[in-house]
DNA sequence: TAGCCGTGGAC
DNA sequence: TGTCCAAGGCT
């Protein structure tokens, strides 16, 4: 593989080459040097894909085909042609933008792109973007596309979330700049990352870095770019109740939606917030009360905590086992069931209660080895 | 600097 | 089915 680096002229040549010959040169926004039409298209494709952009774009053009008419027109009226494309604050500082441009620039977009990114709704990759595609403006952008295309080819391991990420990836994007062709270029990043260098399963076959391409290389296409760092994930905490009778166990039905949906699971108490001991005695008395709905308690006991993890959040469980002496039949008013133990390797729950179920039995059956002064649980027709 | 903003597509 | 993220910018 031939490494490129950053003063390396031919990547830009590459680039453009490729986007004249593979590109895309007839999306609505194209063909164009209106600087009110690619103002428009860049601002309607900030976090927005193109095939949602097209028909809100086009819509648009109809109702304001110029920048006097937009900025005259209402708000109100603005926003009903923005509705359902999202990021609602882009109409409103587009509409602004408008007004600014009409009252301060005769109705001519500045070419320079320090100054338009000082208008509302016109950050620095989208300044650079209508800079380029508007006046052939040397300027560089730096999207989502980029991003990709250059931690990718180049190998960059920085996370582009950081500070450090942000810099190099910014000054690559100005050394890579070619002297001419900016809007072949320019375009051609958006272009490779839109349609080749994509998210998953990017097409490396088609890709004209294909020789050249660092992650592709080394088999790292899948971890570049690197993934914004997963904030720690909340966790919650949950008591358990493993309601035990006649060597049977009671299951509640989960509701259909929401985590474990429709399965069967264990009856849950919300670890008391305002409360760091489970053990206290109201919450003892509450576990009490809620297993007296289904027998009657002879005994308690807490067993290790342990921790499940959800995509989204942490839920550490603790069980608590509960001996019932007689079962209440009133079971079904609370879309809970009394299921055989012996059967419990078919019963419809998630994993962590199989998992739970199968300690806590485990540690049952311990314990009635240690202490056999203890009666053992009864079982059905046992004997 | 990190949370926020909306909707839809891909997997 | 839920997660990730897309032509980002603002606060």
């Amino acid at each position: 593989m031939k490494r490129l680096n950053c003063s390396d002229t031919s990547f830009a040549e590459t680039l453009v080459a490729w986007q004249k010959r593979h590109g895309r040169h007839s999306l609505p926004w194209q063909n164009t040097r209106d600087a009110y039409r690619i103002w428009l298209s860049e601002i309607m494709l900030q976090q927005t894909q193109v095939a949602t952009v097209i028909p809100y774009y086009l819509r648009f053009l109809e109702s304001f085909p110029d920048v006097f008419t937009l900025a005259v027109c209402p708000l109100d009226e603005v926003m009903k042609y923005w509705s359902g494309l999202g990021y609602y604050s882009r109409a409103r500082n587009l509409h602004k933008c408008a007004q600014i441009v009409v009252r301060e620039y005769g109705g001519e977009f500045p070419a320079d792109p320090a100054v338009l990114e000082k208008l509302p709704g016109i950050g620095k990759s989208t300044a650079a973007a209508i800079a380029v595609f508007s006046s052939g403006v040397r300027a560089a952008i730096l999207d989502g596309n980029v991003v990709r295309v250059f931690s990718r080819v180049f190998g960059i391991t920085d996370s582009p979330e950081g500070k450090e990420g942000k810099k190099r990836l910014w000054k690559l994007a100005y050394k890579l700049l070619p002297e001419t062709d900016l809007e072949a270029y320019t375009q051609g990043l958006m272009d490779l990352g839109a349609t080749v260098c994509v998210r998953s399963k990017p097409d490396c076959v088609r890709c004209p870095f294909t020789g050249n391409c660092v992650a592709l290389s080394e088999n790292r296409i899948a971890e570049l770019p690197v993934r914004k760092v997963k904030k720690a994930v909340p966790e919650k905490k949950v008591i358990m109740l493993v309601l035990q009778s006649n060597g049977q166990v009671l299951f509640e039905k989960r509701p259909e939606s929401g985590i474990w949906g429709g399965l069967y699971s264990l009856p849950e108490k919300e670890w008391p917030a305002d409360n760091e001991s489970a053990s206290s005695a109201v919450v003892l008395d509450e576990l009490k009360f809620m297993a007296s709905s289904f027998g009657d308690v002879v005994s308690m006991e807490y067993l290790d905590p342990f921790v499940h993890i959800f995509s989204h959040f942490r839920l550490l469980i603790t069980p608590c086992v509960i001996e019932l002496s007689r079962q209440n039949q009133r079971v079904a008013e609370h879309a809970c069931l009394w299921y055989d133990i012996e059967k419990l390797d078919d019963a419809p729950v998630p994993a962590p209660v199989r998992k739970l179920l199968s300690t806590s039995l485990r540690q049952q059956r311990l314990k009635l080895s240690e202490s056999p002064a203890v009666s053992p649980v009864s079982t059905p027709d046992a004997g």
